[in-house]
DNA sequence: GATGAATGAGCGTTCATTCAT
DNA sequence: TATGAATGAACGCTCATTCAT
């Protein structure tokens, strides 16, 4: 972001730093095209440049997709405090923060399915995925527990797999209605005793 | 089409149909093993047979997943009027085919995941889960709202796809509990008020 | 499978002759269905055998091919001197027989490029036509040419060549008609000088 | 769609010309050795290339085929209206030009054959063929009508394709002289009246 | 730093041929 | 003798990854 043309030995940082913000953009678009498992060729190829540049730029796929959506990641993990802060109740800023989450993950096509995957690549994104959200997401089920608002104990891993899951094939499929599986997950969890 | 094991009016059937149970126990273990994406060949090596033993067997991928996978499906959909049947409540019915389900699913790494890939061959799969359990989980979510005992309605291809979706990954990772997710589903099922 | 409960060796016989004709007629269908380099497995399928039956009958393909033509061939062969005797002058004969032979040729789906293939069953193909109509359009040029009709001398082998070459892909292409070149390349043979 | 050498402006055009180059020579060779329908692996391996390196540059079989031959049919094309110029008569030039067509196809095994193949590669490739000569051949014959020198109409691309297939199996076979035949042919086109 | 040509392992699939039944 | 199940080499093709330019 230093535009500065003064800088000395920054000079190729902008240059290289606008090549990473193409390739991200391209990357962005080809995920929605494509889902995550787009050919690193139609990557390059989006981004009209070599196909050297993506393996520069992200050594291995994990880091591209990580770097695709970080910022996402980041202001979904920025937004669970500040619901708590407006929220009315802690179990309404849980609801809202998993909508936030959900709204994320159905538009992004093939991103909920590769956050199951096993090879390196999507573990890597896991680990950033539960680095980042579980505390928060933590955060919320605590205070909702505080405030005597929720009927079960649940971890906040097991929560956030059980949405992302959820997630899974979320578009495509005009049968299926991740939202709806989410809302009664959620209605679950609130629910004091069982039948 | 005909099944029955006794049939068979040439001498080699036996001989074939040994070897045909000797590959879908290969391709069940390799299905474990690695998903069903499984190369075919790595399921002929498993077998101890030639590439193309499995392709007489099995002319498509689908023939051979659908094969693992049939006689447990069967016995799922068999089990949803017995289950009702002999529970107390359609309700109890209901979870305890849910839960069914559940121990077939997690018990078949990458079976869950594969329902919801779009290529040729997890597509018929899928449409051969959905015909057979789909009509059987309606039954039991009817019965179940004719004695009121939900509280919401639901489609019984939206459920079914939310029970399987919250079973991927369900091995593997320590962290995550399928049947607890499912738990609060069905339980969000059953809630007549939201909060 | 013999019950002719008397017939002692002759008896099976029999059957393997009526079996063989059965593949005969199936490999002529085939052949013209799909050419002669239609695959071994659906000859069988259509003959209604194992595929094991075509390779006791005929062990190269080669031996099939002739078998199946052989009747044909040696009818074209057996013509030759027919026509010598029955026809106006010996140019008359030639180019009838010739014509019997571009007939036979082109509703023989894939034949006359088969008999320029240079593998081993392609080889013994092309030999066995050699062998029988080779002789025979010797003593047709001989006739002619003592005849005076002649304008050019030509060996017997080069002169069936050409013509089979002429009636590759006479079928199937609506622009190429073999028998207007045969004809052309027949009266070439008989113009006396070059321009 | 540029073909001049000077005109690259990437410095890696230099490299990768010549690879192409001596992929365009491996094919020449495994063509004559194999005919056109040779294994890409082949190819690939005589030019000591990787086999992705043939795909790259030659995304289909036809496309190689095309290039290999391109050239040489150009050179045959341009060939006509020069001789028809420099020729004594229009018969002549027609003569030449054929001869000029049968010496490119009987150095060539395996072309003339693969002309009359009717897979996706070979039929590309005898659409080249004929887009290129059909006309010039035309230009020819419609010379030589005009001055009165032909005995017979005739459609350009019966010709062509009458002598292509004269040449078939030209090499190899000492007792077939492609040349002989097509002479006949062509003397065949200039007699005036038949027996 | 950027490029994209080259690589080659790996996949699905076909089919001539063998041989146990 | 007939069968057809089994074999496995071979093919076309894709694409992640490396590396010379």
């Amino acid at each position: 972001m230093t535009t500065s043309p003064s800088a000395g030995r920054g000079a190729k940082r902008a240059d290289a730093r606008r090549n990473e913000e193409t390739l991200l953009e391209a990357a962005t678009q080809a995920f929605v095209a494509s889902g995550v498992e787009v050919p690193v060729r139609a990557i390059a190829a989006r981004a009209g440049v070599g196909i050297g540049t993506i393996y520069r730029h992200f050594p291995t796929r994990a880091d591209l997709i990580v770097a695709v959506y970080r910022h996402q990641v980041e202001s979904c993990a920025a937004a669970g405090p500040t619901l708590l802060r407006e929220s009315a109740t802690p179990s309404t800023a849980l609801t809202r923060w998993v909508e936030l989450f959900v709204d994320f993950l159905v538009t992004k096509r093939g991103l909920a399915e590769t956050l199951n995957s096993d090879d390196a690549a999507s573990t890597a994104l896991h680990t950033f995925f539960v680095d980042r959200l579980v505390p928060v997401c933590g955060e919320l089920l605590d205070a909702a527990a505080d405030a005597g608002e929720l009927g079960r104990d649940i971890e906040p891993y097991q929560l956030l797999r059980a949405v992302g899951n959820l997630c899974i094939g979320g578009d495509q499929d005009p049968r299926y209605d991740p939202r709806e599986s989410v809302g009664l997950l959620l209605d679950g969890l609130q629910r004091r005793e069982r039948a």
